[in-house]
DNA sequence: TTATTTTACGCAAACGATACCGGCATAATT
DNA sequence: AATTATGCCGGTATCGTTTGCGTAAAATAA
């Protein structure tokens, strides 16, 4: 079954007119009658005709599509960032596609070969956990893709950035953990490649430093699948909990990781923020909710994907190349709840 | 800027050869030589050849991408679903292009007009709160536009559905309610004119009936946003605890609507489920973790996106027009949680 | 040697839309 | 009356790819 469309072709059949004539006057060209064009525009209408933006494309050399690479869609960060982003891709008439990589390497590069295949103009990204080798996006770019790097940035020299104040986020969570009266402050952070999880873990650091706490290495802990696995967060939780010096406070630097603690911590009846206080990076709404009301750093993920998708089709539209490239630093917000009381 | 990649042309040109030697060349026909087979592929693998598919869906009249229309991404249920959608597509080489309603009717309309003029080969759709008018729908599919019905289905003939047992699920929870001491219990759905809301409803009569508590008609409310505006909900739910006669359960029928009454009596300081129990339906990975812990209906989203997906591309995929159509039912889950427990 | 088949390739049309080039009427100007 | 201008429209190439058809050269058969 195929669904098929009216061409300019056969409103130029029916109308006993040539192509040419037909797309001068549904373009409301000067040079076509006022009689004719009404012709056209009305059995235009009346057969409902649309152009053919496959056709447009190969002729424009261009999809008016943008491609999305996020780990997971099914994450509030990234949901909301794509809300950001498709708002403006809709004003602008561009579509999106959306690509997810799983936090993983070969599907990350597949999916970037799939989005660069399937002609999109341009491309915003955010890189899988377990990239460290960043040549296929590099080469990408290179040959002349637009690209705006995002959330998870990478640090080519000439690229739109949007992230947010990772540093800062970190350093006033632990900040807050101190000034509440905790002393053992660990950090579950993301694989340790990515730009968000060095920017919060130095975050994390700065504030112990000005605290004058020091620092135990063991405390920082890294998910190489970003959370994504439960047994990931149990494992670490496990050491955690059983070592000889137990922290007594966790910074949890993913939406995943978060969840995963608080539920290892109602398996095993740890009770927070009692014996364990908990402060997340969580873009979810209903944290506020949960038992116990849980403090979040919250990131402006709309915002965020407004401002990369802005960014992106200016320079898809852009006659000459950019010279000038931004890199969005936004400022992230720390909800404090229950799960981070004072002691 | 423009990202210019290399031709079947540019190849011809470069080995001294015809674009249509080139092209049997890459896809290995017997006319070719060995020998020129391999300078080809050589030069192609060299020169990271990737086919335009813009050129091919022209040719062939299709795009091998299937739009998605849901009313909301950032929706564990629809996100979830998603990624069924997408697991199957990436395997039977489809793309995928999401479009939001809002739960909008006119945002609705335009979407689909998007995904149609955009040369989808197929649609997967679930209809926006506010739709009561399918005739946008029914003329596409009627035009011989691929589509299958999804979650919040239409009743056309002809036409692949999926969705779940909602009156089943409706008749569970609200016999849970009553086996655990409830004696009052009011629904607050979605829209009234979804199939959902309709099916749920019922589900939530007859279980009722059944266990022969009249029916208050005063109990049942609609939300005509789907629970997207929170002011929807306090309306609903300042009606329900200040009448003369008040619940003493509240089965809310959406995700959405759900947060929003735990919002809500949060707010108003109302405990679940002392004053109030309380059973949503919810895809969300952490109700368990809520206070009180939520009492959900869960529902299959991702294995709902992959059966439609599968659906459509076999219907797109089909020489033949289909005669069979599929009306797929899959069953929810009740998680017995605190927020309804035992009067 | 001649006739026939096979091998290996090129030519050109097609998909839908656009735009340059050109042409033929009729009208306006000299 | 001859020339120019203008209004209106058609022909055709183009984007990248596939594919049916045609054909030269080479290989085989007669």
């Amino acid at each position: 079954m195929k669904f098929e469309a009216i061409t300019i072709k056969d409103i130029a059949k029916a109308l006993g007119l040539s192509t040419s004539t037909v797309s001068r006057a549904l373009r409301d060209s000067y040079e076509i009658s006022p009689e004719t064009k009404v012709k056209v525009l009305e059995y235009a209408k009346e057969n409902n005709y649309r152009p053919n933006p496959i056709a447009l494309s190969l002729k424009e050399k261009r999809s008016s599509s943008i491609g999305v690479l996020v780990c997971e869609i099914a994450n509030s960060f990234f949901s909301q960032a794509i809300n950001g982003i498709e708002s403006v891709a809709q004003e602008m008439g561009y579509n999106v596609i959306i690509a997810q990589s799983k936090e993983d390497f070969e599907k990350e590069v597949s999916s970037i070969q799939y989005l660069a295949s399937r002609s999109v103009d341009g491309i915003i990204f955010s890189v899988s956990a377990e990239t460290s080798d960043f040549s296929h996006l590099q080469n990408l770019y290179a040959r002349g893709m637009n690209m705006v790097s995002f959330d998870r940035v990478v640090d080519f020299e000439d690229i739109h950035k949007v992230s947010v104040d990772n540093y800062k986020a970190a350093y006033e969570a632990t900040t807050h953990f101190i000034n509440n009266g905790y002393k053992d402050i660990a950090c579950v952070a993301n694989a340790a490649f990515l730009s968000i999880t060095k920017e919060r873990v130095e975050g994390y650091k700065a504030a112990l430093r000005d605290h004058n706490i020091p620092l135990n290495p063991n405390n920082i802990y890294y998910c190489l699948h970003g959370g994504l696995l439960y047994e990931e967060v149990v494992d670490i939780m496990d050491d955690a909990t059983n070592r000889k010096e137990k922290p007594d406070a966790i910074l949890a630097c993913s939406d995943k990781i978060t969840t995963s603690i608080m539920r290892y911590c109602q398996n095993k009846n740890l009770s927070i923020p009692k014996q364990l206080g908990l402060v997340g990076f969580s873009n979810l709404d209903l944290t506020d909710l949960l038992a116990p009301s849980l403090t979040v750093v919250s990131q402006p993920a709309y915002e965020m994907g407004r401002i990369a998708a802005e960014l992106l089709i200016k320079q898809i539209e852009s006659k000459r190349p950019i010279k000038q490239f931004e890199d969005v630093v936004l400022a992230t917000e720390l909800h404090q709840r229950a799960s981070s009381e004072k002691r």
